[in-house]
DNA sequence: GATGAATGAGAGTTCATTCAT
DNA sequence: AATGAATGAACTCTCATTCAT
């Protein structure tokens, strides 16, 4: 269940109707913006990692803002939606399924997905925190996010008394927050953690499905 | 017990024993990085909001870069220490002190520590993001911090039997991963949010609770 | 007899055997180099007037100075001569006309003519102040001009004694330093006169048939 | 009575409070602008012409557009001034003067202005050819030129039956148009013309003269 | 002939840093 | 110590020109 953005990004890339070079300049863009910053990146740097002419840059972007803009919203209206279709799509759950199963499942996908992005999921956080144009674009896109499916799930795991009545959001935010607090280290080290996704939704179930427990 | 981290900053400039106007500046720096991130401030705009010309931000300091390492220094090697002790140091706690109202102490605290304190958080938060040496440094830092007395009072719970024998950096991790859970939205939200402490250190310390029974 | 040098300009067009699209690059330089001046226009602007591709500009033109030179070119060289052929040969004059009518009539067609094609006139203007070649071909071409006629005309006045004998390039100095008077204000200042062409040549007249008296 | 613009612009650069490297600046902008046109003067050129660094003429001004803003506005609003006045003021004439002296030394006069100052008026009649600002603000500053001196001259010689009783503007008109049939031409192909100031205003007021009879 | 994406030299501009005052 | 004009490397961006399609 566990996506490469990279991958999906180039996907967006291809649907976009534009030439290889363009597209690679996206690429090393997103590359170089994940690595240095986007203030540090210079649009010398990311015509030579694109292997183009500076020109060629602005031939299809009219600015290097504009240039973010592209890669942040490809990101936020395009890969997210899939990735998160695809999550919710992909979770395996039957009338026999225990809780404790089911929330391993959804822990374990996403913690590895965190791990095999982390360089995007960088460039998401970073923005986020300098551009408000970004912040409302991201927070407009989550909320229209297509959790139904898995809050069917929680519904149901509510009716059959495996889990608290609590609102869907204040679970959602709870298993947000223990997941954060193996993965927001890691995204914030690079290199550093030697990550044990086995082990660390392992432990995140155990005490999640304790603070679920009715 | 909160603090404001602006007039520990202020009280650490003191103790450094430089003029007037070089703490003009390092207040200065912090506010600009703080608002605009290191990048998007120029050494000129620093210099006109400390009312100083250019020429003194260089009399004492090397470079815009050593500036940011002063500002970051001081927060992570004498504000944040001193935050942490005066907070391990404020908690209340007596034998007949229940664990619910001990824990509900302590993360009312932090909330409104990190409600009062956003700008030079997010100042943290995002070079921890672009530049390796402040990782470093801070994670250094938090390894080092006094938490002994802290960690006495999870010990003592545990052997009343109150909460759960898990080791005490998983207990800490839950809880600020809980915490967090309400905290880092605002952090990146600016100005989205009318936090409400008291609500959300309730429903945080209710989920807490139950997670760390034994 | 006053014309319109666009109209001109397109027949002299239609006689250097260019394709259709060529013919509209070279139409939508002039507009352009008159509206904005050679140096602010574009190769780009140049050929989205002329629904063209950018490529289709350099097929037939070597550069943007080749093109400028051409514009140019067919003015002073094509449409210039046509203009001056058919002013003096519309002069209708008999053994009767009195000099005051001759001028009147003269002067009138010019200024009409003026006021009827200040872009193109700007843009020679223009480019004869900064473009040293452009300079050397006008004056080339100036000195050229079949004024013989125009000439027989003044020197049989000059023998009915109806005017001062003065040298004919002194007089013609003259009517042009007068109607200048009145024209190149307008030249200068786009827009801004409603220019009364009647009036002007009436004014204009009366003081140079003073001027010229024996 | 003619003056030296250079001498007069630096005169109004002293009283602007700049530095000589700024001046230097203004001074070379004045002579490349004048030499080349303000599109084909690089930022780099004016520079290295004012033996200074690029960034020394970004210190002081905000653009290149703003440089020439100031040049244009200097000898429009601080030079044109000075030199009216000094002009108006410098007028010998008593009640035994004859008009045509008059004539002769106010045309002799500024023809030798125009001539010795050429440079100076190309950069203000191409730029008013380009920029609406520069049209609007020659004009609003002509309107104001303090010419009451030169009228009342121009008064008295019509109360004495000299000249004719034509408005003031338009006398002025026709002068400006023959004298303006000399000098133009001369403005126009830079180097070509060994101007002979002392017989063009000879012709030039001996057809004044002339024009202007009762 | 026509196209337009690609090119890269060079433009205007910024800004961390220096240094004479 | 403080000043701020001066510096020039490096940035973003433009645009005349080319060339594979």
């Amino acid at each position: 269940m566990a996506h490469k953005v990279s991958k999906l990004f180039n996907e967006t890339l291809n649907e976009m109707n534009i030439s290889a070079k363009q597209k690679a300049v996206l690429q090393a863009s997103l590359q170089l913006f994940s690595e240095k910053g986007f203030e540090n990146t210079s649009t010398n740097e990311i015509a030579s990692l694109a292997n183009v002419a500076v020109g060629t840059v602005y031939q299809q972007f009219k600015s290097k803002d504009q240039l973010l803009q592209v890669v942040i919203e490809s990101l936020i209206d395009e890969v997210i939606p899939k990735v998160a279709n695809e999550f919710v799509a992909g979770v395996k759950v039957t009338q026999e399924t225990e809780f404790g199963e089911f929330l391993q499942n959804i822990i374990q996908d996403r913690m590895q997905f965190a791990v095999d992005n982390l360089p995007q999921i960088r460039v998401l956080v970073r923005e986020t925190m300098v551009n408000k144009k970004v912040q409302q674009q991201l927070q407009a896109r989550i909320v229209k996010l297509p959790f139904d499916r898995l809050k069917d799930f929680f519904a149901d795991y509510q009716q059959k008394g495996q889990i608290v009545e609590w609102d869907f959001m204040r679970i959602v935010r709870y298993i947000v927050g223990i997941v954060g607090s193996y993965i927001v280290p890691i995204i914030f080290s690079p290199g550093q953690h030697e990550a044990d996704v086995g082990q660390m939704s392992h432990e995140a179930t155990e005490v999640l499905i304790k603070e679920l427990k009715p």
